[in-house]
DNA sequence: TGCGTTCCGTTGGGATACCAAACTTGTCGG
DNA sequence: CCGACAAGTTTGGTATCCCAACGGAACGCA
């Protein structure tokens, strides 16, 4: 067989992770169908961790589902793109305040080996590994926020943030970013997150939707 | 067999359906196991819709499952409690702020409709009612904002919504303050919104919270 | 008695085969 | 050009079977 012998982990779990990826590296192009049977297939499982993948990634919102017929990758509009960016500025605002007021040495040790990571991938040019840093330097922020179901809704978020991370071109600008962030974070200084995170946001932001207009994904 | 010939709806969502109403209405305490087999036997349906109804219950923050064991009803801590109006008070007042910036008349005349039914039901002391009002007052709101993915975070929330409401005893005060946040939108008085919506969300945390601590539901 | 270990029944994850409903799509006729 | 119709696809669901992993209880040991 193929990926056997791997550890204990769900097939769905694996099957939800190929498809993502698919989907965020742009091997799968927006609007394109998701058939059960035929993916199915490729990946050698029946259409059982298939099915529960493609929910999972409805769920995130990269995939659109309609009863009864094939599931295909969302195509992101410009108003999808500036309705995630609202709903973002506030959650993130939340958790940099909240990762502000309440971390711990060791969280913001953890906060910082992210971004140094995500630096030193941004710096050689590394692009996949920039972006995973990126992400999980908004994971561990969450964290940090002491507050699970901001945890849990960046989790859900983060595949979308991926696939804006994806427009996002200046890698380099984007870890600096960061490092304002995260110093922001360590001096407990909520007042410049307040007004410091919607900037940082508008930046990826734009360059999205400057990308989008180019590729013209939507309809 | 059973309920059939009801209509084209799928299995799945009647079972969620199901499920949910058990859950939110105290039929299934928090702690106590749904097992796939047992449920489907029940609902005298497979296990693949059951399946589908426990991965979006998940979803919604209102069952946990561990891989390869049962899910149980989730247990709800005064600190989840606390975690959820943290978030709900950034997300609301977004979604409120932006309704008032943004309604139009026909959808501010479908949110006072809701209201209206909201306070015919709690006058009338028709629990459920009143609750289901509550929670179409705060979707509409969600519509209103003109941002999907406020409608698709509140779809999600809604839920958790329904279980708190659960535990907010005076429907009359909840009523109340819906008609508040329904004029200060009308007026599109955002500065108003932006102090009123944590006041209103604190009165029905501090009576879940309150009732939470009665009961013990936690371990 | 207290605690770690072993063992067995239970339960979910997955595979396979099959069917019905309904969605797409291409075709034909007005 | 548009709408009705027919054929092919695809999902949703059922029914079984199997296996690995988990939970819990009995067991043995210190």
């Amino acid at each position: 067989m193929a990926g056997v012998g791997t550890t204990g982990e769900l097939e769905s779990v694996r099957v939800t992770r190929v498809l993502r990826d698919d989907i965020v590296l742009g091997r799968r192009a927006p609007g394109s169908r998701l058939i059960e049977r035929d993916i199915a297939a490729e990946l050698n499982v029946s259409r059982l961790p298939v099915r529960e993948a493609i929910r999972t990634l409805v769920g995130e919102g990269v995939v659109v589902a309609r009863p009864r017929t094939w599931a295909v990758v969302r195509e992101f509009t410009r108003r999808d793109i500036q309705d995630f960016g609202e709903v973002r500025e506030a959650i993130e605002t939340l958790i940099f305040v909240f990762a502000a007021e309440r971390h711990t040495d060791e969280g913001l040790a953890r906060l910082r080996a992210a971004y140094e990571r995500e630096l030193a991938a941004a710096s050689a040019g590394e692009v996949e590994a920039a972006r995973i840093a990126a992400g999980e330097f908004h994971e561990i922020s969450a964290e940090l926020a002491g507050n699970d179901m901001l945890s849990e809704l960046i989790g859900v978020f983060v595949t979308r943030l991926r696939w804006l991370f994806g427009q996002h071109d200046d890698l380099l600008a984007m870890a600096e970013e960061h490092r304002l962030i995260l110093e922001a974070v360590e001096a407990r200084d909520t007042d410049t997150l307040r007004w410091m995170i919607p900037r940082h946001l508008a930046s990826g932001q734009e360059a999205a939707e400057r990308r989008l207009s180019d590729q013209a994904y939507s309809i």
